[in-house]
DNA sequence: AAGGCGTGGCT
DNA sequence: TAGCCAAGCCT
């Protein structure tokens, strides 16, 4: 099933620098973090700054964690960078330098979870392992189940269709050419199905494309959000060159109770590093 | 296991 | 316009 996956891919794949003849497995798994939740366009410029930077986790081991987050500049999640660079940090520590190639590794190390793991291992290494990310998880709910979107969360049926589905010959090819037509093609909202291989199998289109049945989908709120204090929080300590005084960042938002809560949040979660007299800065510490 | 966590483009 | 959405992870 699925024939035409691989086919239409090797004619329709982009062009994307971490898929290149001559890609690393650190450049496979900094792309692979900075795409969580992140698209494509936005990733690109940001990812080829990085690797030229810090072409080795050694490189990026070496540095204060809070250069990690400068350079990860409005990709969104800060998080993400400081994971990023204690994975690049326990790869020194616990792997001479090298990215792990197993999924067991993988998945050890922070920031990495099922996903990152099975695409690196995959992508990265050539391992078979299921790679079940939002593009796979609405194809296959689509062409196999016929229905509009997956669960919100992950099933037990999932992860047995994706293994029973996934080739022995070849599994990364087959694993990002799904990918791609959910990226592409087999899109969330207006999947455009005349350009779709799948489209006279699809289970999703033989019932007559019905709408989403189920638990309404989880959206997430934005304006007036901790999540929201913490972005602007972050951008000025980001933008500034050392310390940050607080009564800059006292100007970000007006509401003083929820203004001190973001900024303990983002003490706690070890993005911003509180200094003597009032003054914060991005992160120097060891982790 | 449900909800928190950034950012910006698209419809 | 205001949601919706984008290669998730963690607790």
């Amino acid at each position: 099933m699925l024939d035409a996956l691989i086919p239409w891919y090797t004619t329709h794949a982009r062009d994307l620098p971490w898929r290149a003849e001559d890609r690393t497995p650190w450049g496979v798994l900094v792309s692979e973090i900075m795409l969580q939740q992140t698209p494509v366009a936005r990733v690109e410029p940001v990812w080829h700054a990085w690797v030229r930077r810090w072409p080795e986790p050694a490189d990026l081991a070496k540095e204060e964690p809070g250069e990690a987050i400068r350079a990860w500049g409005r990709l969104g999640y800060p998080r993400r960078a400081l994971r990023l660079h204690g994975a690049a940090r326990a790869i020194v520590d616990e792997h001479d330098g090298r990215v792990p190639s197993s999924y067991e590794e993988l998945i050890e190390l922070p920031g990495i979870g099922d996903y990152t793991a099975a695409a690196v291992a995959s992508f990265a290494f050539g391992h078979r392992h299921p790679v079940l990310d939002t593009n796979v998880r609405r194809v296959l709910a689509r062409a196999v189940s016929g229905r509009r979107y997956p669960p919100n969360a992950t099933t037990a049926a999932e992860r047995r269709l994706a293994e029973e589905l996934l080739p022995y010959d070849d599994a990364p090819t087959w694993s990002v050419a799904i990918m791609e037509l959910g990226a592409l093609v087999c899109t969330a909202r207006a999947p455009r199905c005349r350009d779709c291989p799948l489209t006279e199998t699809c289970a999703w289109r033989l019932a007559g494309s019905p709408e989403h049945d189920g638990p309404p989908r989880r959206g997430q709120a934005w304006a007036g959000t901790d999540r929201q204090v913490r972005g602007r929080l972050m951008a000025v300590l980001r933008d500034a060159d050392g310390p940050v005084g607080k009564e800059r960042l006292d100007a970000v938002w007006a509401d003083g109770v929820q203004r001190e809560r973001a900024l303990d949040g983002l003490v706690a979660d070890g993005l911003v590093e509180p200094l003597a007299q009032g003054y914060y800065r991005l992160p120097s510490g060891p982790a």
